[in-house]
DNA sequence: ACTCTTCACTGAACCGGTTAAGGGAGTGCG
DNA sequence: CGCACTCCCTTAACCGGTTCAGTGAAGAGT
């Protein structure tokens, strides 16, 4: 990238028309004391007729804070758009970063190599004052990178998977008790999961989660199944539970997200199967989708904009040195819509 | 946000290490002649024992370039997260700006004011190298922005709402038009269309252009409804168009987004309408979504996420003063599925 | 033997801010 | 009248790079 042609006003031109030197002009763009109320007008009134304003660049070089917060989302290779959840879920973080005049510095990365790597270079280049860390693994390589670097992060993901990092979860664990046991108060005594990516911190706690619920309810059939988060593998996988013979398949699906939801309802409609009667869905993440669908999706609904809000924060106050303040949001909580009932 | 506990480590390190002036280590990470393999060698190793990278910050300072390309998008207050198609836009682009190495700066805004205040301070405080302008509307006041700071952009819009900026688009009257053309081929005499924004431009050049189509082929009924894009706006508008008397109502409805089909789907089941033997419906910008319901949606389909690359293409072209190259991207195509057939 | 190039590298200015230390004017006080 | 103390503002160094004129040494040309 090559320079500009527009003739960029400095502030040195600013404190030339205001009459005053440099440093008073950023005295007076800092709202530090020593200038006196005159001088001050006449500065900003130079600054507006300029049409100034201070170069974050610059600023960000002399040491002062950085204005930006990183957010690097893992994706394959050629990803076919971010799933719902990350919408709102940034939706959520810029509202509260609009708040505070900073903004996103937003990266697709195919792994976590390139995470790492990325992360690195931003903090190094004092590109970000901070990054969001999201989805977390087991023996996560950002919980060592962070801790090398020094470097203010939030993790989204449960503690047990994001070391000692401040981090904002949702308890996947009891929601997912919750699930099942609202399906099995309902009668069913076979139920599925059509979980996310099998590596995710996150699938393995609610996967875990999963089989005690059904141990501790002695279901007479519990499937789980790992995907990639995409509508078309919650396809295969609800079309290859629901091939079974009626007596042995499950009577009940539980998706780890909206859009797999959605696609194993058409799945259950290409079969002739009736929902909730032949069987019953129950989606995750609640997005505008599960209300456009017929039957609605019954789903575990949760703040995920909120949640977003609630992540920005907490960044906020660990990079101005507050307590780390680690602590779950509200867990999700069922809704009940059209796609869930008892079992014929 | 205040400082780092972190010691960095600068290129004044790398250069004592080195055995060399800053200069020389400047000219070895520029990839610039005048230094011997040996010294350049050096550099490097040193660099890496250091774990030492440029400051972005400090380089852009310096006037170089700067790596990092706006975006700003304009929401209403606490966003449902955005559409499918700006997540695959957005990843579209981010595959063009990793190959070199830079990053997309995202930004909600509420309102055309915000927008334009929060472009000219990142150009002004050279935060960004650019921008990728999108949802042009009439009369545009970033258009005028645009040149009054000699900002590299490209403007995502038809030429006719963009002004001199360059500008990709893609052929919406066309496609329009080949829309209405196929459902009045299978038949369809009375055609709807659930409209977008309508303060947006390209939903104008769409309007226009289904009113043209709509009068070239003397359709008996034509409806146009303006939307906000939602599913829930899509599932209203669908709504009120189906009821009307059998005889009276659309026998095909053509939606902005996909969002929007798939809510007028769920409608038309709702209503106990069958798709598409009572009713035919179009989507527009064809996501995953539109293979996951049942009948699957058709659609008017377009490689979105080829059409951010080749956005974020023409950017680095015009930020390195190449040829402006304004252009339009493939017109989408129609992809028939099993949501459109024949009238009844 | 002497000048002319070329090559490899250095030194210093500069980008646009921040900030600590310092200086001059005005006031209070002995 | 002299001294200390504020209050305002200026000066200059600094952040971490880039860039360009310039230097010194090696090799080429005559």
């Amino acid at each position: 990238m090559t320079a500009t042609p527009t003739p960029r006003v400095t502030i040195k031109d600013v404190a030339a028309r205001a009459g005053v030197s440099k440093g008073a002009v950023s005295l007076a763009f800092n709202h530090k004391p020593g200038l006196s109320e005159a001088t001050r007008d006449r500065i900003f009134l130079a600054a507006r007729e300029l049409g100034w304003s201070p170069s974050l660049t610059a600023r960000t070089l002399a040491g002062s804070r950085v204005d930006v917060v990183g957010l690097a989302v893992c994706r394959p290779a050629r990803a076919l758009g971010l799933e719902p959840w990350y919408m709102e879920f940034v939706s959520g973080v810029q509202s509260v970063l609009t708040e505070h005049s900073s903004s996103l510095l937003l990266r697709l990365v195919r792994n976590m190599d390139e995470e790492v790597a990325v992360q690195e270079a931003w903090w190094r280049g004092r590109q970000t004052g901070g990054s969001i860390l999201v989805d977390f693994r087991a023996d996560d390589p950002r919980v060592a990178m962070t801790e090398r670097l020094g470097m203010p992060v939030v993790a989204v993901g449960h503690p047990s998977l994001t070391g000692g990092l401040t981090s904002v979860w949702t308890d996947d664990a009891t929601a997912v008790t919750e699930a099942v046991r609202y399906l099995a108060a309902l009668g069913h005594r076979r139920i599925a999961r059509v979980g996310g990516a099998a590596d995710l911190g996150h699938t393995s706690i609610r996967t875990a989660a999963f089989d005690e619920a059904a141990g501790a309810l002695a279901l007479a059939g519990a499937w789980q199944v790992a995907t990639d988060f995409s509508g078309e593998a919650g396809a295969r996988a609800t079309r290859s539970l629901l091939t079974a013979a009626p007596a042995d398949r499950p009577t009940a699906i539980v998706y780890d997200n909206d859009i797999m939801a959605v696609a194993g309802l058409s799945v259950a409609a290409e079969m002739g199967l009736r929902v909730p009667e032949d069987v019953s869905l129950l989606a995750w993440d609640d997005s505008q989708l599960c209300r456009l669908t017929h039957p609605t999706l019954s789903a575990m609904s949760h703040d995920v904009h909120g949640f977003g809000a609630d992540v920005a924060r907490t960044l906020f106050s660990v990079i101005t040195g507050g307590e780390g303040g680690s602590h779950p949001v509200p867990t999700p909580v069922l809704t009940p819509r059209g796609s869930t009932a008892p079992p014929r």
